[in-house]
DNA sequence: TTGTACGCGTTATCAC
DNA sequence: GTGATAACGCGTACAA
């Protein structure tokens, strides 16, 4: 026989692995993919060999087409760059491989109008779930992103959104009231009486739902918050914040809260820079516990969010059929005080 | 006419659009995605409104299959909760969004047979490109991946990989040795005499660079290189090589090289926690710059590498043609001395 | 058990 | 300009 066609120009084929195995396409498709096995082990064999010879994968496009359904779980975050994103994104990735997913992702730059059109791009994958990190579900933008999702979720692909969802929408809660209350109240316990707060604009669910929590417990424990400053969950956006209050005059004792870690440490910054002291001085905590706060001097309160733990939920949201929220145990927050909020002596 | 026929199920298709503008599948499909524009406006108008009234979105499978292209570039990396990676990553998703790309993302935890696992997996999309941000091109392991990206390559797709570049593979180089280079330089000059390293396994190219390059910056300006410590790349081995370090006995004055932020923040935290000081007992220097290491204190000095830009730059030799690497300028490093390393009396 | 043939949603090559 | 129709790579009844 001689060998005189060209080989392949793309990537092989099923139908090139049936012929170099002299057996059929459904054979073929059957010992490579097709589950139930009932392939004689000669035929099982060639055909397995014929892959390998040719360096075989299945084409997933092809797959999604003929089986109606993809393997694939689209994520959409904020800043991929964003520690809090980060881990993350972390453990949707691991929930994935396990589950033999791929996962797909986009950056919405927080930009409510941007991720509009990711949500529209995504949905042409055809993805199993799509896993929504940090997203409005109120606001004047929100509509649009509501009619991608319904006409995601219409045709049967899971929407889980992290943090307070719509309806029809799964949504991964996290206690935020609750640790931000615990954390206020332990900062009342060692002795603060006055707090500002530096959050989010006003609206945002996450934000907000800690801002109150936070007053609660340290009002509950005697103190007092001085003020709220808005800006968002960005480092810059912290550190802004940080010299306004500064600039307006920060009495020596007072708490700053920073809605999250990546915010306290802005301030925190901030505050080194203007000459002031950490701790003994101005006191900071933040929300989140993501890594960095650990390794400054002195370390960051917060409260501990097990984000990665967070992300293979999610992911285990997007693709179990009969997911049920209540069943989820609620992920568990803890207060992790460190040196940025000494006893007030 | 009575609407006894259910919905589509599934989502919209092309077919279902064509059928609503009472128009031809190809007609639909050319107003919707093919490019020459030849279609009345009339037709036009009828098609767009029946999309929007079905909330039609293209199924990229399908037109992968019927294109023989895919719009996508699959991203590797060692570990997304790492900032490293994470900025990394948001210079590929930026550029991919640009290029009107969709991102897929696999994880590999730094182990070499997961790696090839993966790429094998990711070529099942057929990905218009291959971006690796932490590969041994070298050892017993690498062999397994180079076939697999041999098989990506052979077909046409693209393999780009941060650092060194195997045959057939687009490599966005880095000067690590240069940057190290001008790091031991400039050390040497601060007056540092004693240098200890903390670097990865032998045989990883990047951590042999930084390695080398350092070396002769340093001992070039009259310092000398008191050891070298094996670990790895993340915040906790730099920590337990530190804790080795000073257990063994860490003379004041000496300056520890972390052969990236990640494992000197690391360092920084053992020496802490050992009841020493930062920087004018003993000094700590990075590589990477990312943006924890300015917002510890003290700041730690290192060398700023683009790493946006760098992950900017890898998708775009991903994904143009005619990429020449030689054209492209290689992106500057920068030494950025900070509290860490002060100026030896 | 194995093979044939049709369908999945889209593009592209044709005629009209 | 527009509309059939044959691919694309694969899964899967259905028939053999």
């Amino acid at each position: 026989m001689s060998e005189t066609y060209a080989p392949p120009r793309g990537a092989a084929t099923l139908h090139d692995v049936a012929r170099e195995a002299g057996v059929s396409l459904a054979t073929a498709s059957r010992v490579l993919n097709g589950s139930t096995r009932k392939v004689a082990e000669s035929y099982r064999d060639r055909v397995e060999a014929a892959a390998e010879k040719l360096g075989y994968t299945a084409n997933l496009s092809a797959q999604a087409i003929a089986r109606g359904t993809s393997a694939i779980v689209a994520l959409l975050v904020a800043d991929i760059a964003d520690p809090y994103f980060g881990q993350l994104a972390s453990g949707v990735a691991r929930g994935a491989d396990e589950a033999g997913l791929i996962v797909t992702i986009a950056i919405t730059e927080r930009d409510p109008q941007r991720e509009v059109r990711l949500v529209r791009a995504l949905r042409g994958q055809r993805p199993r779930g799509l896993i929504l990190a940090a997203s409005r579900t109120e606001g004047p933008d929100a509509a649009g992103l509501k009619a991608e999702l319904d006409a995601f979720s219409g045709t049967g692909g899971r929407v889980v959104m992290l943090g307070t969802g719509a309806d029809g929408v799964r949504s991964i809660g996290l206690d935020n009231h609750g640790g931000a209350a615990q954390l206020g109240a332990e900062l009342a316990a060692l002795g603060y009486r006055d707090a500002v707060i530096v959050a989010a604009a006003e609206g945002i669910r996450t934000s907000d739902d800690r801002i109150a929590g936070f007053t609660q417990g340290f009002t509950g424990g005697g103190g007092s918050i001085r003020g709220i400053r808005r800006g968002g969950f960005t480092r810059d956006a912290g550190y802004a914040a940080g010299q306004e209050l500064l600039a307006e005059g920060l009495d020596a004792g007072t708490v700053v809260f920073g809605i999250s870690d990546v915010v306290a440490i802005g301030v925190m910054s901030a505050i080194r820079d203007a000459g002031r002291e950490i701790g003994t001085d101005i006191a900071v905590a933040g929300f989140d516990d993501i890594a960095t706060g650990r390794d400054i001097r002195p370390g960051l309160t917060t409260v501990r969010v097990p984000l990665e733990e967070l992300g293979f939920q999610a992911l285990t949201a997007a693709v179990t059929a009969d997911w049920d929220a209540a069943a989820e145990p609620p992920l568990p927050l803890e207060v992790i005080v460190r040196g940025s909020t000494p006893p007030r002596a």
